[in-house]
DNA sequence: CGTATCGGATACGGATCTGTATCCGATACG
DNA sequence: CGTATCGGATACAGATCCGTATCCGATACG
């Protein structure tokens, strides 16, 4: 009884490929028509194929939908990850706040994508309980990355929160949200940072006090 | 050949009944099933009424939906306007912004139905731009009000602003219409007016400053 | 070199949906 | 009481779109 699974042995090079270019072409479609003006047809031409390699593929277009935000919802995560890292090597006299946020809230065309896929997945997500937990299951380790992140930004302010961190980091993501989408409304009026930048130093200073000086810096102990 | 523009004389009286019902059934199936997703026949089927009833009132789904969003954005403006005016007949020692918050932030099914709608409508502005521009425009109505209303609150609280109002109200909608999203993707999770009761407090208090006791209670406060 | 198998293309049936063009009943008005 | 006009219904033609069933070429493997 070996573990003869899933191991074909024809022509099975090409598959990750062509799921691969479904996936990107996918992302095009529906940031252009929104979920339900893409069709399956238009997602196919784009990437070069027919319907039937979508069909052969995935087995619905929720189930592509699905797929899509899974795999960009991973990127941010490690997008977010990845800023935290950053955070460890900053110049000691460097605002890390500030230097977050800028490092977040860039809004180029993949940022633009993103947001409209993944608000286009709330509201699905809203209408349909089963995707809501999928959602909030995401949106849930998004958010203990960002707790995670605003735990080291404090240490780095000498400060210690007084309020609960992982709904600190609900506030942070709905400011994000929000502005990103005035932004985008108003792309002219409203630089996509200008609200985190403006309130949220304040705010965290709002809810959080002075350390009492225990405990020092761990990592990078220089002046 | 005078101005006889639009005054026909036979039977024209049904005429609004039909439009309102229309919307109204409308509302309900993009709240539904989004706005590529209704088809103009399930909302004529639901209002009472067969498509040529639709185009004999609307010219296509695009105008009929841009007729709703008018309709309820002017229907939010409203509820806000009374807000402001409800907060002047608040007992002096409630808290004011306590009041107001929960005022606004009640979520019955209508504000689910709107916030659905409101934001299908942004979507469709970030990718037209002409419908941004009217969305913009009804935005800032709206902030204006939000505005004037935060300019009361601050007044009543004996403090005054040191940041730009316009720019808060931008701040005070991100973090509504942010945290709004959440709580109905995970309605058991977090209470609508959480984030704003937890945060905007001690945010307006970090933002505004103790007044120099000169000047009593005014109307409206100028810079 | 033959062949089983996989990836993807083609072909097809059926379901909607959209606009328009036309028709009918009801009412305001002379 | 007759009739012009309006509101809305019906009928129709065209356009997608979806999902499946079937077919074909290519490759890994014996």
């Amino acid at each position: 009884m070996p573990g003869r699974v899933t191991l074909p042995k024809g022509p099975t090079k090409r598959r990750p490929q062509t799921t691969a270019r479904l996936l990107e072409a996918a992302l095009d479609t529906f940031a252009e028509r929104g979920f339900h003006g893409a069709s399956i047809e238009e997602i196919c031409e784009r990437a070069g194929y027919t319907r039937g390699a979508f069909y052969s593929n995935f087995r619905t277009k929720e189930a592509l939908f699905l797929a899509l935000f899974d795999l960009h919802a991973q990127s941010v995560v490690d997008r977010l990850t990845q800023a935290v890292d950053a955070l460890a090597e900053l110049p000691e006299d460097a605002d890390p706040v500030r230097a977050v946020l800028t490092r977040v809230s860039t809004v180029d065309e993949a940022e633009r994508r993103w947001y409209l896929l993944s608000t286009e997945f709330t509201l699905h997500a809203i209408r349909r309980p089963e995707a809501a937990r999928a959602l909030a299951e995401h949106d849930g380790r998004l958010r203990a990355e960002v707790a995670g992140l605003l735990g080291r930004l404090f240490d780095r302010l000498g400060r210690r929160p007084t309020v609960d961190l992982d709904t600190l980091a609900r506030l942070t993501t709905a400011v994000h949200e929000g502005s990103l989408a005035q932004s985008l409304v108003e792309p002219d009026r409203l630089a996509p940072e200008e609200l985190a930048v403006t309130f949220l130093p304040p705010l965290f200073d709002a809810v959080s006090e002075k350390r009492r000086t225990r405990r020092a810096r761990g990592s990078r102990g220089e002046t």
